[in-house]
Formats: structure tokens, sequence, C-alpha cells
DNA sequence: AAATAAAATTAGATATATCTAAAAAATAAT
DNA sequence: ATTATTTTTTAGATATATCTAATTTTATTT
């Protein structure tokens, strides 16, 4: 199976939204995902199905089909890959990432992807805290909760960040917030959800509830 | 300016060709060197002149123009460290390097490629030779002869390949010739214009004058 | 259950990139 | 100088990917 560069993005679209729990994908929620109108995704879910990645009854959205979803999942270990390149060996920073792996995770060389692979040594996560899929679409998923679902005196370790765009993730550098940083919860103001971090044992931190929503830790 | 994928392919295909000392370049030449129909040519040469890159009078084949010439370097850059990134940094081949760079090279990203060439270290020349043209498109071309140009006894040091398709690198690797060798012509056959040379000292090999005209070398 | 609103699809355009077959222009041969 | 050959261009198709506007279908209100 040989997918465009297109398709591969609208697969990639439509795997993120079903795994966010939904049982079928709309396509107003792809058009959004993808920032295109609803026309042009109904004249690519005509494409997806013909190719069998999705499975599709007009009027009532979709579902990937294992195939596609294998597919989706190669596509996101490249992305990953590639930006864990551009940050550990080409010294980008994180929030500088995403655009450039969205044009290289479409290169097509099977060679190419297993020797960055070997190159990078194996990465299990990328620079956002995403687990890398093996080569055979297999994710290991780690148990998160985000900061706001913390209850106070409780420690942890951020591990990933759910919105990657680069204005939050430039907000996480500039208070200090960062994938590995030990972080304990401090105070939760009840009226707005608001909360108080303390992080590395030293420094104080204040976060709304959708910045701390957006911060994923694992509880130690 | 801002060129699409595959008028990057041509244009670059209008450089290599401009540069062999042709005045000007046919589009029965650049089909075949694409691979494509003169057809698609014509169409495509429409565009590029419209754009400005080419001078193209109906018939009358086309010449590149100093901005598209600027252009088409930036791509040959590109390519050149991509390839230098494969075979330096993932270990493969100098033979496997050309199909993954005719995609990499059109990577869109200033930052990509300035992060690149630091981080291999400012290269000059490709793994087949090639010199890589600079930021602002400045290349320098070292002075080169062909094997079978050299005289008896001459000495030198291979320093690039003119073909540098994977059949005609694999045949180098099979007898040991390699960018880097030091060789000396033993004998060269008057009726067929093939060559004996001594390559490292040690090791005699036979070529045809085929194949010892796509062999450069710098005089010692 | 009708009417209204929202969501999704289709119809018809535009833009890119390619092809085959036919026509036109330039070049070479008689 | 015609004629023949080669080269190049144009005309008309096909395929991808996107859009706006119109239509159809589903979902929500009254
Ligand atoms: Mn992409
Ligand atoms: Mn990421
Ligand atoms: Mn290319
Ligand atoms: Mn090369």
């Amino acid at each position: 199976m040989m997918l465009t560069a297109a398709e591969e993005n609208y697969l990639k679209a439509i795997y993120h939204l079903s795994d966010e729990g939904r049982k079928s994908v709309s396509t107003n929620d792809i058009a959004a995902e993808m920032k295109t109108k609803p026309a042009s995704v109904s004249d690519m879910l005509r494409k997806l199905a013909e190719k069998e990645v999705i499975n599709y009854r007009k009027y009532y959205g979709v579902n990937i089909t294992p195939e596609g979803k294998k597919l989706a999942l190669q596509t996101i270990r490249k992305h990953r890959l590639w930006e864990v390149f551009l940050v550990d060996k080409l010294n980008f920073a994180w929030d500088e990432v995403h655009e450039v792996a969205e044009e290289l995770e479409h290169i097509q060389s099977p060679l190419l992807i297993q020797r960055l692979d070997a190159f990078l040594n194996y990465p299990k996560f990328d620079p956002h805290g995403d687990p890398i899929p093996d080569e055979f679409g297999d994710v290991r998923a780690r148990p998160r909760i985000a900061l706001n679902e913390m209850e106070i005196n409780q420690a942890g370790q951020i591990v990933a960040v759910k919105d990657s765009s680069a204005a939050f993730l430039r907000y996480m550098d500039k208070v200090g917030a960062y994938i590995g940083a030990r972080v304990k919860i401090l105070d939760k103001v009840e009226f707005d959800g608001s909360v108080e971090i303390l992080v590395d044992q030293k420094k104080s931190i204040f976060m709304s509830k959708d910045v701390a929503s957006n911060i994923l830790a694992i509880q130690s």
C-alpha cells in the first residue's frame, strides 16, 4: 500500500482524532484538524475508503481500519524520529521541529528510517514526550496524569505535553517547565482550577487550569 | 521565489545540462535527463520562463537566468549535503544515497540546511566528489582530469566520478577504486583507449576507456 | 410531525503535473 | 528549392488536491 503525502496527513489526523476515544470521526472534525474545508475532506474520505484504510459510511463519519492504523503509526513513527533528530543532533528547540518533521515524515525510504533510528540510539519518546511506535506500529503507552488532576502534595515528573504548539512550548520554556522536571503540587485553587507547582524542589510556578491540563506527568 | 519540487527538479536538470558547455539546452535533452516526455517539458518550460528562472524562445531551447542558477545551486547544495549526511552519519553506501537525496533536497527549511551543514562540519564535497555550493551558490571548482586523458606514468589522486549511477559506483567498489585513492597510469592501449592503473601503489586494474573517462583525478 | 438548523456531499472551478496523438516549425537531405 | 525528417509545441485526457456554492441528508427544535 502506497499513500500520497496528502493521504498520509489525513490518515494521521483521523488516527489522532480516533485516539481521543470517539467511536467515529466526523468530516468537520477532520477539516478543523487539517485546516481544510469539509468539501475537501469528503473527497479524500472517498479515496481513503477505496484504499481500505478507513471504513466510511456517507454522512456517518469514519473509522480507521487495522491496516490504516498501521500506516498512520508508521508515519507518526517517522515524524517523531525526525523530531528527535532535529532536537538531539541539529540543536533545534522543541518548538521549532513540528513543521519540518511534517515534511520529513513523507520521505519514502525504509532503510533511511531504520538507520536514523539506530543513529539516534532507538529513542522511545519524542521531544514532546510522545511515544515513538516501533517498526511494527506497536506503541507502549505510559499511564500519565495531567497536572490539574493531581492532588495537593503529590509529586511526579513531567513526561509529556498534550499541546505541542510553538506558543505553548515557548510558554513552558518561559516558566521553566520541561520534560523530565520533578514537580510537586503545592496548591490548587478551587475557584478556577489553577494550580501552584514546585519545580525541581526550588522554583514555584502558578498556572491556569488550561495550562496545567496540557502538562502530563507520571506520579511518584 | 518559491518553486515546486517538480520545478526544482527541472531547473536542476537544465543547470546540469547547461554546465556541460552547451550554449542552450533542448527540450529533448531535458526530457531524456528527466525521463519525461518532450510534451511535458514544453509545458514546464513555459512555467519556468514565467517565473523568470530561464530564458525561453519557443523552438530554440532554453538558457538559465542568473536567478535560476542561484536557485538550482541551492537545490544542489541541499542534495549534496544530504548525501554527506547519509554516508557519514547513517552509514549508507555511496551508491544508495541518490534517490533519497532526490527527495530530501525539496524540504523547505533554511534553518535545517544551515544546521545540517554545521553538524556535518561544513563539508566541501559530496560522497561522489562533487563540490557543495555555499549558501550564496558559489562553487569552487578544482581542475580535474579523466583517467583516460592522463599520460602514462603520470600519478594523481581520484577526486570524483562523472557517472554517479548505482551500477557504476558498485563497479568502482568491486575493482577497489574510490575517492581519495592514489593512482598512476601504467599503460594505455592505443587500439581501444583502455588503460591500466596502479591503485595505492599495490593493486593494478584494467579499465575500458568508457570507465576511465568517468573517473576524475587531480594530477600530482 | 413539520420546520429549522447543522453537517456532509456533490457540482463545478482552478492549479499542478503528467501523458498520447496531432499539428506546426525548424533542420537536414535530396 | 522542394521534400523528408526531426524536433517541438499544442490539443485534449487523466490524476491529484484544493476551493466555493449549491444541494442533500441528518439532527434538533418547536
Ligand atoms: Mn506531513
Ligand atoms: Mn512531537
Ligand atoms: Mn529531487
Ligand atoms: Mn552526489
